[in-house]
DNA sequence: ATTAATACATAAGTGAATTATGTATTAAGA
DNA sequence: TCTTAATACATAATTCACTTATGTATTAAT
């Protein structure tokens, strides 16, 4: 794990884009993915998590569908029309951030 | 400016690269100096900065002289030897980070 | 003269996160 | 078979790095 303050403002950005690569997904699966995409780095608390699904279905940026794995209940999660152009505006403001960010400590990304 | 959501957790890290690349410097002073390196998208706040500067100070990682601008008084910052360990490690702390995010998100950094 | 810029400082308030707690099902291991 | 770990959701309490607000004072600009 990084130093968990540099992921603040973080969040909304990798559920959203996680998301859309991904396609429909439920809260522990982004949780199990964005863990093994970051390589064990990144992981993503339920406390934190779930408010922010449910703020961005509120916003209208995700739409759930309820299923039932036997008795366990799952809540599939996927982008709304508005969602997608919110991924791209929060990405690419991530990424100029980075940019930004590398010219302030003068180091090169990548 | 970016989402200042984002900017959560770099401040020290700003602060003491700055201040090794520049060297000796004043709060007023490290400011501008973002702001420039930044495009006018980092607009350090007195009231995050100041405080910054004082913490860093009383770990240790800092030292300050005082000098006497006509009336005006300006304290200027430097690097201890702590500090310049500190530097490295909260860079690449920073870099490590970003390449991370980069696997999660998917993107081209640089 | 008045305002903007320079230069410091600190207290109050905010908000996105962590931590803690709760419920419940299913799989694994002793 | 019993207990623990993993799966799966949810929310309340707390934290803490930041923003906003406020204060003092000097110097430059209009």
């Amino acid at each position: 794990m990084h130093s968990p303050e540099l992921l603040k403002g973080t969040l909304q950005t990798i559920v959203l884009k996680v998301l859309k690569d991904h396609g429909r997904m439920y809260g522990y699966e982004i949780t199990q993915r964005v863990k093994e995409l970051s390589d064990d780095r990144i992981l993503l608390t339920e406390g934190a998590l779930y408010p922010t699904l449910h703020k961005l279905e509120a916003e209208g940026m995700l739409r759930t569908e309820t299923e039932s794995i036997g008795k366990r209940v799952r809540k599939y999660y996927s982008l709304t029309p508005q969602g997608r152009s919110l991924v791209k505006e929060r990405v690419s403001e991530f990424v100029d951030f980075i940019r930004t960010m590398g010219n302030v400590l003068q180091v090169e990304l990548s």
